[in-house]
DNA sequence: GTCTATACTAGGATAGAC
DNA sequence: GTCTATCCTAGTATAGAC
């Protein structure tokens, strides 16, 4: 998810390491796994406005127990939220219609869980480790994948701002619902902002119809 | 500003209209105009996070009448952040050109104004009130403004877009501090993203060098 | 009308007993 | 590992003094 969404971590850097997490006691595991399972439900429910009390209360433990397992809110927000939604297939494709794949992606109807969560991460991108993750994740996603098949100058700085330019268009449908891009047809909307951003990854390539 | 910034209330509509500001006691029009001034300095320091507390601390109060005075935390936000900065003069010049002119505006050194308004804008933006202010912005300056003068179909849709881009720009270059655009010349990223909000705006036009 | 003092609710986080 | 009790900060509301 651009603008960027990543945030797929699998350990966490505040605990001081356990040797593995399958040697915890069975007790300790379940409780980890009831909130964990709790707080992917809430978040993606209400973003990072879910509290850690209410996150417990759903889990059936106390508040201070989500502390304790995960260090913080953030830290537990940070390995609940990921975004691994099949892009990759979409950026495998042809280089020459990447930009409207991608707008056709993020627009294509019974998609909540990508509205879902790209609210969740825009709600907490006032938090600094969220946002190193989505640049984490911009960098290895999109860049890694269309950088190496530019050409001309300034690959890598091309691809980020044509992921810039994604975050901009899923603002506008996913928080802003501006009444003039909401009420649009989609394949317009697909056609003219993704060849806005396949102009900045192949600027001299022809546009369809 | 995009994304949209908007926001220059002069009236809030939770107060019940007083007749006339200037009617008001001068021992209350002080306090009000002190908590005012002080909301305007943190909120552009802190952005959203300043709180209701420190604010009335900074002006001197206790933290009740802020409350008092402008309703909510909200309100006093929306009242305080404008982004009347002169983009006026930016939309006025030649079509052809106003995708770099856009992007050259908000890239321009020296502007800390310009970033703190925005960083401000997006932390509250996940207020409902904000975003209908955002929206009404983008609608007044950037739709009013381009709108009537582009040709072909989808005009206020393609205005619509080309704000989206700006907006995930700025988004890009004063939140997520991505290293390869901070590192990149300012000159390349005007032309190249320029270039990618005029094709939405002008989509027939040549490009410059 | 304007302000002071107090208090209510909710949130995240921690200490220390079991 | 788990829970109880507690702390701190925050936004907001209200009663009552001037």
């Amino acid at each position: 998810m651009p603008y960027g969404c990543g945030v797929t971590k699998t350990s966490s850097p505040d605990r001081p390491a356990p040797p593995d997490e399958r040697q915890l006691r069975p007790a300790g595991r379940a409780t980890r796994a009831a909130i964990e399972e709790a707080a992917r439900r809430l978040f993606a429910e209400r973003g990072f406005d879910a509290s850690v009390r209410a996150i417990a209360h759903e889990a059936g433990v106390d508040p201070a127990l989500v502390i304790r397992h995960f260090g913080s809110k953030e830290a537990l927000f940070l390995r609940c939220v990921d975004t691994s939604t099949g892009i990759g297939t979409v950026l495998d494709g042809p280089l020459e219609t990447v930009g409207r794949r991608l707008v056709a992606y993020f627009l294509e109807p019974g998609r909540p869980l990508l509205r879902q969560r790209y609210l969740a991460l825009a709600q907490a991108a006032h938090l600094d480790q969220v946002r190193e993750e989505m640049n984490r994740h911009t960098a290895e996603t999109y860049v890694a994948a269309l950088a190496p098949q530019l050409t001309g100058p300034d690959r890598e700085l091309r691809v980020a701002l044509a992921v810039a330019q994604l975050g901009g268009l899923l603002n506008l449908v996913f928080r802003q619902e501006d009444p003039l891009v909401t009420a649009a047809d989609t394949d317009r909307v697909v056609a003219l902002y993704g060849d806005a951003i396949q102009h900045l990854l192949t600027p001299d390539a022809a546009e369809g119809p």
